[in-house]
DNA sequence: CTTGGCACTCTATAATTGCGAGTGCTAAAT
DNA sequence: ATTTAGCACTCGCAATTATAGAGTGCCAAG
């Protein structure tokens, strides 16, 4: 048990002086200078060994001076010291998390939860809230509707799982009658109802070519018009990003070139989705400070995310998306509990 | 017919010299001083004479000078002679009408051709597109459909019209079998299926009241959730919005603090639905130039909108926002056909 | 009525200055 | 050995001043 490295630990002095100084930044947003420093904190030093104690962090990486006659301010890998080993983070209130959960009421489509779930990491972060569309698995059948319109043309009704319905206007060879659409639906209905909606698709392929010939009008009809009800289903990349506009108010994104570049991302979506991927393997709440998401329009933002998962399975990512200068301490238990609550309502199918 | 109001009336010339100041500043944005508008009209004209006719335009609002030693910009004023007498719409080329056309397919749901249609305004113009919801009536009740949930739940599914599917959860005083459901949901259907969903609605009151104690168990559960099923359809203020990011392209919009107050605009929507609800009796295009709207926020903003109308009935309003130095020749026909082609395809209905 | 000439005004840009904040270093103090 | 006070130094920021250029208004001549 011999301490080596005992420069490259930082000394308890230096990790409080460089929390003390994360803090202070995140609140003012400018350099912080070593009187500062010494007024802030209750060791009794004076500016100039508190200046020492700079110069040292500089060295290793965690602090930065915008030149010469400034304060410091953290530098990435100081902001990773800080959110990882120096940060107390306040659990939420529990009013606070009662009142996100009445919002989140579970009988609500899902649509509207995870609209309602961005809205509120929004609200709550005064940053921009993304919610990623669930992952949509174990889709199991439960209904099949098809209603005439006019044209050759059926409104199909898909129920699927619980709550979710989708419907679409298919085009048919000929006109059926409601009775004719109802015999099909049955029809259906009965064959696949509680089966995956993958599993139907391909028992639909394989029973067309296996017996297309033997088969009587009505099961031709309802095999036409499923063919084109369960389209192969492209898993849904997509997000709901709500409080764009929370990200103006911030200084280090307030000249509207570098707003232009982010919000252009947000639209693309592409890099933002495959980085949000990338957090669905992670156990809980995720960090990317500035550049390492790897992503250079994030350079100048952090990002904290959490998997929002029901019955253990991970279906979503959601997180907040902000200044790199961002109060992680309030930011990651939002971002955990929302992930949470989201979870929860989803999962209230019963 | 004696001419009076030789002075009021502007000349053939100052027209023309407006016209031409208008389009450059429109393209260049940057004041048109006297030395630019001789070259670029035909007309042999020295700067010097050029200054006498700004004076004039001056003196009259068409035409404003930031400051002594700068060219001209055109007024609110000028701009609404611009639009009103002075310009040229080029009607879009078939080839484009018919690509539009194609995008907005006619099998799309409502809510899909409303954010097509607003995506096209947007991309055509590289300004913010923006569609109304359209006003929901004549929603005629096509079918009922209950499903059971566990926990005293029901899955309640509404079609109206031709292709309007809603669905919501309620909750109910007893569990009921799939069976009872149907009944239920047979029973709704032989009643109000055809009819005005206000008129089901009033219709359900008054069954309620009048004949409580004489109803069967079917009928109690049916009334009981047809109740929860058929609320108050409040009118759904809304609007499709895309393209916002569109707007930071431009000069006059390009510091943050603008852009901020604009954006907020969006996200609040009262304004500016008020603004577009007036635009819903007007027979076409309708433009709001800078402070014409009415709204501060709008101020250096020009807002062109077309009511959009199935069958003849108007059911909202499209338009396009951009910066008052917008190219109007150009957005006008592109709101003018979107509005057009957006009622065309809701019409599709067979 | 049009035009060239000319003085004038005003802005935008760059260069200059002074100020204040904060540092690094050194030497003295603990 | 650590801490501290002192001090010269650096650098950015804001205010000031200088400069160039664009465009005007007006007048007098064409």
């Amino acid at each position: 048990m011999s301490d080596i490295t005992p420069k490259k630990v930082l000394s308890e002095r230096a990790q409080h002086l460089l929390r003390v100084l994360v803090q202070c930044y995140i609140q003012e947003g400018q350099p912080v200078g070593s009187r500062m420093l010494s007024k802030l904190t209750e060791l009794d030093l004076s500016p100039a060994t508190i200046r020492n104690v700079m110069a040292d962090l500089e060295e290793m990486g965690f602090v930065h001076s915008p030149h010469t006659s400034a304060g410091r301010v953290p530098t990435v890998q100081g902001y990773r010291l800080f959110v990882d080993s120096l940060l107390t983070v306040a659990p939420l209130q529990s009013e606070e998390v009662a009142a996100l959960k009445l919002q989140l009421a579970p009988d609500l489509a899902p649509q509207n939860l995870i609209e309602l779930a961005s809205n509120m990491l929004s609200g709550i972060s005064r940053m921009a809230g993304v919610v990623t569309m669930p992952r949509r698995e174990h889709r199991a059948l439960r209904q099949v509707e098809f209603l005439p319109l006019s044209d050759n043309r059926v409104l199909a009704i898909l129920v699927m799982n619980e709550r979710e319905v989708q419907n679409r206007v298919i085009h048919v060879g000929r006109a059926y009658s409601t009775a004719e659409l109802q015999q099909a639906a049955n029809y259906l209905n009965a064959e696949f109802v509680g089966k995956d909606i993958e599993t139907v698709r391909q028992k639909l392929l394989q029973e067309m070519q296996d017996t297309r010939e033997r088969m009587n009008s009505m099961m031709q009809a309802a095999i036409e018009m499923a063919e084109q009800v369960f389209p192969l289903e492209t898993d849904n990349d997509d997000y709901v990003l709500v409080g764009q506009n929370n990200l103006m108010d911030f200084a280090e994104l307030s000249n509207v070139d570098k707003l232009r570049v982010l919000f252009q991302a947000f639209n693309q979506k592409r890099d933002l989705l495959t980085l949000f991927d990338q957090c669905v393997r992670a156990e809980g709440v995720q960090i990317f400070i500035g550049e390492e998401s790897g992503y250079k329009v994030l350079d100048e933002c952090s990002v904290v995310t959490a998997p929002y998962s029901v019955n253990g399975k991970i279906l979503g990512v959601l997180g907040v998306i902000g200044p790199t200068r961002m109060a992680y301490e309030r930011v990651i238990p939002i971002v955990d509990m929302t992930a949470k609550l989201l979870g929860a309502a989803l999962n209230q199918r019963g």
